[in-house]
DNA sequence: CAATAGATGTCGTTC
DNA sequence: GAACGACGTCTATTG
């Protein structure tokens, strides 16, 4: 670990260059200008921000509010720096796209670098993933009968989250969303639906599972015969149907 | 600003607190273990990381690779710290959705805070918005004789980023991507056109305007008897017209 | 607040 | 590398 406290341009140079060769994460915080050009381009005005550079040549800058970086650059860049006439510059460059980044620090309160030691890895649970295993797992969750026959079954418009047969032989197509169904995940369905109906020769219905859905991708589904199948989030894990009625109206029946 | 180098877990947490009060950005690096439940919910084992905690409630956790944090809490969330005997508890709760985000230190590198100056807004050239602004004021780039109406019109299954007529009077709706269109991107406009050639009783032409377009989206136009014109990227700008043939080919001509 | 869609989205996975 | 879709997406905008 290395930390200047005010350091000159100099030494800032100096800590972060270092930094770069031995892939060690770099913190900058001052004040300095931020030009981006590649897929878009920007420019930021100076100001006071905070800048973190990654081993993996990630590099991100950061204003006092939000969670996102105002201009930032992906792990796989190369960053170099530079010492010139109007302050430290640390540009950072992508091959493919072809993107820049350039900070110019006019000024810095601290530079640090450190050596992270990190082994562990995120472990999430409640991820879209774990609800289609459940299903898959616990198929009379969607209707008595329901056999699922495939995972992620990949049609020439998409990849359908779960294929299956009803108790009448029809096929089913399942989405499965996490959160609140909208209306791309009912046109998503309708995609699925549309192609594998085509595709098989025979009936497919369409079947979303959400914990709750919007009224306009509700009627979306009703006017084009797809269903809706409410799942409450876990612990609870409860399903429910929504039927779908005459003229778009709604019902929820449990079993 | 205040800096501590390897500071004890208790001047760490007098600068936290005094941070949160103050509304200062603070920077934390050292050993921990983060937990996370919510919309989901996620188990960190212990590791050197680098938490950022901003004046608008937002937090941040930075792993030493990648561009995305580990965990986060969003803007507008409460931080709380506390020392128990584990080690130094930063906390923080969201409302809504309910969330919490249990940072706990065992060991400290570093831990800062600073009153950032910055009054500066990120200026941004090349997103969606600019290249509707270019077709709203030249209309002739997607075709001779085309003229714009409406700007984010609005329809029951969502808004159409350009609606206007063609020479012979026909609606079109535009869409418009400022990368490659994707499956979605056509589901989008599909979604559209169907909704607003039933609303209005009349043809109603869609049109996706990218500077490029995948195999099967392209396809998925063709058979809906939607049409693809590229736009080059500026500063170029310039428009050619994919023409659907029969039966799915495709060719290029420009104009 | 809900809904809708963009984003320099990023990221993982599969082909 | 291209395509496709999830994401604890986040963020802005509009009703």
């Amino acid at each position: 670990m290395t930390v200047l406290i005010g350091p000159s341009l100099e030494d800032a140079k100096e800590l972060l260059a270092a930094a770069i060769r031995d892939k060690r994460l770099a913190l900058l915080v001052g004040s300095c200008v931020v030009n981006y050009v590649g897929r878009a381009g920007s420019v930021l005005p100076e100001g006071e921000r905070v800048v973190m550079l990654k081993p993996d040549g990630a590099l991100l800058v950061h204003q006092k509010k939000k969670r996102e970086p105002v201009n930032w650059n992906p792990p796989g860049c190369e960053a170099s720096v530079r010492l010139g006439g109007k302050g430290l510059q640390l540009i950072s460059k992508r091959k493919r796209p072809k993107e820049q980044l350039l900070i110019l620090f006019k000024s810095l309160e601290l530079a640090a670098s450190f050596e992270l030691v990190d082994r562990e890895e995120l472990h999430l649970v409640g991820s879209e993933r774990d609800l289609i295993t459940l299903v898959s797992n616990e198929p009379s969750l969607i209707e008595p009968g329901f056999r699922p026959l495939e995972r992620e079954k990949l049609t020439k418009y998409g990849m359908v989250d779960l294929y299956g047969v009803d108790r009448d032989g029809n096929g089913v197509a399942i989405e499965f969303k996490r959160r609140r169904a909208e209306l791309a995940s009912a046109s998503q369905l309708k995609r699925y639906v549309d192609e594998l109906s085509k595709k098989l020769g025979k009936r497919v219905r369409g079947i979303l599972v959400a914990p709750s859905i919007t009224s306009s991708a509700l009627k979306l589904l009703n006017e084009n015969q797809l269903e809706y199948v409410r799942i409450r989030k876990p612990p609870t894990y409860t399903f429910e149907r929504v039927v779908t009625r005459e003229r778009g109206q709604k019902g929820i029946s449990e079993f």
